[in-house]
DNA sequence: CTGTACTAGACCACT
DNA sequence: TCTAGTACAG
């Protein structure tokens, strides 16, 4: 029997936990690994024993980078690490690739001639920085439409794209968007592995010592990564080669953000004496489940060649029903969620209600809150993107960094304190002119002896800076920032504001009020986790900033039902899934499909991963009409539903009329494929 | 400079 | 339906 023991004294016996493959994963810690690891193949688990075994082995944790996509995956992991070892590993890094950048910038910015105190900008701050840019290059944003030139400025920043005949009029903006990033000491989600990149490439030395740093990386959702985050890879681990990189080409969902699966086969090319290791063994779902996935995965080309099984048998058929519209979807799944508490003990934690977008998730907490049902959510806005507390951080980042001025123009004049138009243009002109930021041109213009500002406007302008340098020092002290903070709220009054804001709902002012103060919480509990090894005010900005649609629930998951869309949903599994809108136009998403036909394959994925969450039931719903904005439309169901061999879905049938030809026509359709399978 | 009222456009996913 | 942006009056 293998064993190993753990730094903690904890024996582990994997081998009768885990199948030969995974051992083999688990055992196979030096040199470059790939791992096919298949949904539900028990691929975190593998991950999780493989680091135990590391450890075990003698390597310090501080040695081994465990690099994810997205925040949920790395608190999945980081959490499983944790509990299999019981304790917590405080050197061991697993974090998203972004903020493991953060991290390389917070200790070498420098060297690219920005301060340590940089501000980052979500998309939320790039887009008032683009605005703003705009007005000042006198460029007419009229024609374009911001989101496509923020995606375009991506695709030139990660150098995925080159200049075109459609981006070149954007060329002049772009490098004032850049001129401003610097002049503001700000960096955007891209800069975030585009820098250190440039770090690592430039400054050998430092480049060496992240390399003896960190001799053993793992990259999980390896499908994920972006050709820039490859690189970044190459320049860390391409030396030692101590790189285990796991992934699933069907579970590629995020191409849209750079994801290219070419990752793939150039980690083949550049470790060509790489173990591969295929985990195959579905231990999830039940064997239905399983044959409608592959039944739906099997009809894209391009795949690696994988066959899912699984030790279980039969299953329960994964049952499809079609509401009259979304508040019927709602109240269906509903219904079979308290049927199923009430006769099989189900727990509402066990369930999972998937949705392709954001915008469904409306009718079903509505049903959610009608019936009672607990529920949480994850994705859509986060807490931090709310209004009142993205002008609190505002508050706290222009502390940080007076020179954010993004920042700095949010909360000006928020509350109203008569710094107008007039005052702005001329402290922007100052600003320009000297090529300072606009908290150092509100310091000249008061200081100057001529200044053009009328004697009303330095009073307001002054009390503004006067507040700022007042609590700039308080909250850089590190110490104590929530109780700053709080005053600073009182001070500045912004219960007035809400009030004023919100006149016709006392409600909603209230609402926010409630949010600040909750926030106020996080920021205490943060000062007081023994756990934060850096407590200042520049790692919680960081932190939060990039926690971006996460929300801040993780109390308690007991006892909820989860709501979450599919792409929040990777990596995760429950007894009992609900997909909900499967119709034409939202799994396929018409909004894809536009972009590029061939995106028909990656919505095929998501599917597939919406499906592979499930262990013991599935349920699929698919609404006969929809309200979309203003209007009500009739649906039809999803092509993907035909994928599913049909003798693993059960039809509910619903006792409603049937009324429009579309939806009559693919009742006949399913009613002859289910008499044609015999079941 | 502020407040109100009206209009247009938004809903795809995450860092 | 809701929000962000703008026009205009005070």
């Amino acid at each position: 029997m293998r064993a190993c023991d753990v730094v903690t004294g904890v024996k582990l016996n994997y081998t009768e936990e885990l199948n030969p493959e995974q051992c083999r994963a688990v055992e196979t810690i030096d040199g470059p690994v790939l791992i096919i690891a298949g949904a539900g193949s028990g691929k975190t688990r593998v991950i999780t024993y493989r680091i135990a075994n590391m450890l075990g082995h003698g390597i310090p944790q501080s040695s081994i980078l465990a690099l994810t996509f997205t925040n949920k995956a790395a608190h999945e992991m980081a959490g499983r690490v944790r509990e299999l070892l019981g304790r917590k590993l405080p050197n061991l890094i697993v974090s998203t690739f972004h903020a493991f950048g953060v991290r390389i910038l917070r200790e070498q910015i420098h060297r690219l001639g920005y301060r340590d105190s940089f501000s980052i900008y979500d998309t939320h701050d790039q887009l008032s920085l683009l605005k703003q840019t705009a007005r000042e290059i006198r460029f007419s944003l009229d024609s374009v439409d911001l989101y496509t030139t923020l995606a375009a400025f991506s695709r030139i920043k990660t150098g995925t794209a080159d200049w075109d005949d459609q981006t070149l009029p954007l060329h002049t903006l772009y490098h004032q968007y850049q001129t401003h990033l610097r002049l503001y000491n700000a960096v955007d989600f891209d800069d975030l592995i585009q820098l250190p990149i440039a770090i690592l490439s430039q400054f050998g030395e430092v480049a060496d010592g992240y390399r003896r740093r960190f001799s053993y990386i793992l990259v999980d959702e390896f499908q994920d990564t972006s050709r820039q985050q490859y690189r970044f890879l190459q320049l860390l681990g391409g030396r030692h080669r101590n790189v285990c990189v796991v992934g699933d080409d069907d579970q590629s969902i995020y191409s849209w953000r750079g994801a290219d699966y070419r990752n793939l086969l150039q980690f083949e090319r550049d470790f060509p004496d790489l173990q591969e290791i295929t985990l195959e063994r579905n231990y999830r779902s039940s064997n239905t489940i399983l044959a409608a996935a592959n039944g739906v995965i099997s009809h894209n080309t391009n795949r690696k060649s994988k066959n899912l099984w699984s030790g279980s048998d039969g299953g329960s058929p994964v049952e499809l029903y079609h509401p009259e519209d979304e508040r019927a979807e709602a109240t269906f799944i509903c219904d079979r969620i308290k049927g199923m508490a009430l006769k099989e003990g189900l727990k509402y934690h066990d369930v999972g209600v998937l949705i392709r977008a954001n915008s469904l998730a409306r009718a079903l907490e509505e049903g959610f809150l009608a019936e009672n049902i607990p529920y949480r959510i994850s994705g859509g806005e986060s807490f931090f993107q709310r209004k009142e507390i993205k002008d609190m951080i505002s508050y706290m980042r222009l502390c940080a960094n007076p020179d954010d001025d993004v920042s700095l123009l949010r909360i000006m004049n928020t509350p109203r304190r008569g710094i107008g138009l007039r005052t702005l243009e001329q402290l922007q002109e100052l600003a320009r002119a000297r090529g300072i930021s606009l908290f150092s041109a509100m310091h000249a213009a008061l200081a100057a002896e001529d200044s053009p500002l009328s004697s009303r406007a330095r009073d307001d302008l002054g009390g503004f800076v006067t507040l700022i340098d007042t609590y700039r020092p308080k909250l850089l002290s590190g110490r104590r920032m929530a109780e700053t903070l709080s005053a600073m709220v009182t001070e500045i009054d912004y219960w007035s504001y809400l009030v004023s804001e919100h006149q016709r709902n006392e409600k909603v002012a209230k609402w926010k009020l409630r949010n600040i103060e909750l926030f106020i919480d996080i920021v205490r509990s943060y000062e007081r986790d023994p756990d934060t090894l850096d407590s200042g005010l520049f790692h919680f900005l960081n932190r939060i900033t990039l926690q971006q649609r996460d929300n801040i629930d993780q109390d308690d998951e007991q006892g909820k039902v989860n709501l979450m869309t599919i792409h929040a949903a990777k990596g995760l599994e429950h007894e009992v899934v609900f997909v909900a809108g499967v119709e034409d136009g939202i799994i396929p998403h018409a909004r894809a499909l536009e972009e590029h036909e061939r995106n028909i394959e990656e919505e095929r994925r998501l599917f597939y991963v919406a499906i592979t969450r499930a262990r013991r039931r599935l349920f699929l719903t698919c609404c006969r009409q929809r309200k979309v904005m203003r209007e009500v439309i009739n649906c039809v169901p999803s092509p993907f539903l035909e994928e599913i061999p049909a003798g693993l879905i059960q039809i509910s049938e619903v006792d409603i009329p049937v009324e429009h030809d579309e939806a009559a026509d693919y009742f006949a359709m399913i009613k002859a494929r289910f008499a044609r399978s015999g079941v």
